[in-house]
DNA sequence: GCCGCGCTTGAATCACGCT
DNA sequence: GAGCGTGATTCAAGCGCGG
């Protein structure tokens, strides 16, 4: 099988392991992994109201010992080195029950850690004995196949999720539940779903539209999810033909938004003109004494002023600074201010505004 | 040197694992370690008697680097071992440089991991080059010496620091500056000095007063300081005579105060005297032939026997025993049955003759 | 339709001391 | 050391229901 004959968008039934031996050498952009955590739990575990924790006791996650669980994870990161690109990096998932195993066998394999991301839990599970602290954090370990190799990093877009600042190496996301959670007859259709948003920044971070993906423990599917609707292309390898179903009807619902008006366009444009909340006002777009809304709210309003602030409550200020005050928490304005499109007869957020802005002084320099 | 000779609330000149193969072993019960971990700059640390060759490739060099710091690992981490009381624990501080190593390291050795802690830097050095993620967290491992043994957690403690809610893994704490940060002539006098914080959480969450905390990298010696706040002994090990001199006068100058009237002081209620329920059949507060009533029911009842046990249903075993069959969960049977004051007219929790009997001998004792 | 309350649930290495 | 009896212990969200 040569680069060209790559499975591109497909689940690919199987031992990872053997799959990846089967595909293309140095031929991904990217790999996420999130390998059996060999969680080794023993008897039950009940809340203090009376009932029992439904943990995670899958067969996929049974080994023996450390060393069977090593051997494991030496010959799947081997394989992982040899179909990644030399520009290529991989990120794994895991917690303290194996992720300082799967860290040091990573630098073993001659992988270079380019950083350790923990993602903070904001609805973990309580420790309901009192005898630990709560465990409210994954690790995540992203590296990179040669040190000191070209690799992508989108700075920007990473700024730009985040409130204009760097992104850290701490990410505070909820635990995948509600809707997104996939169920099947009521029950989770697989016990360690992972978020959309985290894949959102893995994959927004760390590859451009295009690139291939590939998730050696594809379960649920949530790494093609997002990678489609980011419009990178991605490959599954999942052992478990009921999750490879589930995984492929849910893709398959994916549909992509336009590429172009998306933070899934950024690459390391540094240059990217900042807007000023002004600009808007000069345009005509938005008009000095128009309300705007806060989150959308019929109570929560402000008045733009001819200097292109804001006006609430006798506060004047950015729509940042405003917001912040609102909401008593660092506040990204554009994110969260509306205004009423009199046409559409409906609230429209200003960051739509933003964009339209930004299309244009980009056509006009092209 | 036995146990009686150890030398606490001082600090001991010298190589850590030579000084920790000095002292008795099963003696302290708490260690924390920031090992040093840039191999490069502080090789010399952990291997005075290699020489390296030159000529030597890149792939060679660098496994010996990693050889090399495992194996000072494992020394310094088995006379840890070695020191500690079985039911001893110790704490790791790293970054990805090395905590995945000592991790490994750490489970190979038998130690049992309880938590791994991520401590969120509120003001974290910027990335300057916009390359990878800011680094915003160090990691801290917590073990236990042997798996299932007994060791000390104060739960209710750390649920007080934590705005009555229990204590989480992730910590979000600052950095050490100001004051607080130690300066010879302006210059920081050591650098990787530790927040008094992160090691008063450390030293609280896992020791009672009086107990014994070593610390084998002593550097500026935070961990004696917060340990002598906190009326814990201490025992610091540290090569460098400048951090000897530095960190004995840090010490000197700390008051500690009252035990009783802070967190540091240690009470919960998992320690406090357990009550036989034949206690109040002996004090005359329940009688032998009277009826109590499951979680207030009319119609789930039991009789109590002269032995202090209950019969319902042709069941007869302790509170707990049957309240366990009723709910088909485990059970408290303190906070479910209740009895009927007649004074009152009225069921009451029999938790209430508990809290009674509880007041009573302690204020006989006192 | 909205609000508030109650029920459910989650990658979890989940007790301890006395006999 | 094993067995056994006592008894300590939960947070954030989503969802459904009733007012």
């Amino acid at each position: 099988m040569d680069a060209s004959s790559l499975p591109l968008d497909r689940i690919l039934q199987g031992d990872c392991i053997e799959v990846m031996q089967s595909l293309p050498e140095k031929s991904v952009d990217l790999i996420f992994a999130d390998p059996p955590y060999n969680l080794q739990l023993e008897g039950e575990l009940w809340r203090p109201n009376q009932t029992r924790v439904d943990g995670v006791d899958d067969e996929w996650d049974h080994f023996t010992d450390f060393a069977e669980y090593d051997r494991f994870t030496r010959q799947w990161l081997t394989a992982c080195r040899r179909v990644l690109k030399d520009t290529g990096t991989i990120w794994v998932i895991g917690t303290y029950h194996n992720i300082y195993r799967v860290g040091t066998i990573l630098m073993d394999l001659d992988f270079w850690i380019l950083n350790d991301i923990v993602w903070i839990k904001t609805n973990p599970m309580p420790n309901f004995r009192g005898v630990r602290f709560t465990n409210a954090h994954e690790t995540l370990l992203w590296a990179q196949k040669i040190k000191g190799a070209r690799y992508t990093f989108n700075y920007q877009a990473m700024k730009l999720l985040n409130d204009g600042k760097q992104m850290r190496s701490d990410w505070q996301l909820p635990r995948c539940v509600g809707k997104e959670r996939i169920r099947v007859n009521g029950l989770k259709a697989h016990s360690t779903q992972k978020p959309e948003a985290l894949l959102y920044r893995v994959i927004l971070s760390s590859t451009r539209p295009g690139d291939v993906v590939l998730d050696p423990f594809f379960g649920s599917g949530t790494t093609g999810a997002v990678a489609k609707q980011t419009h990178r292309h991605w490959i599954g390898i999942e052992r478990n033909p009921a999750y490879v179903a589930i995984a492929e009807a849910r893709i398959a619902a994916v549909q992509p938004p336009p590429l172009h008006d998306s933070l899934a366009s950024w690459e390391n444009r540094r240059t990217r003109p900042r807007v000023s909340f002004l600009k808007l006002v000069e345009k005509g777009w938005l008009k000095p004494g128009q309300t705007l809304y806060f989150d959308s709210s019929a109570r929560l309003t402000a008045t733009i002023t001819p200097e292109g602030v804001l006006q609430c409550n006798g506060l004047t200020g950015s729509i940042h600074q405003v917001g912040r005050e609102l909401l008593h928490a660092p506040c990204n304005g554009w994110l969260h201010w509306y205004y009423l499109d009199e046409a559409a007869g409906e609230k429209r957020p200003i960051d739509e505004l933003r964009e339209r802005y930004l299309r244009e002084i980009s056509a006009a320099g092209t």
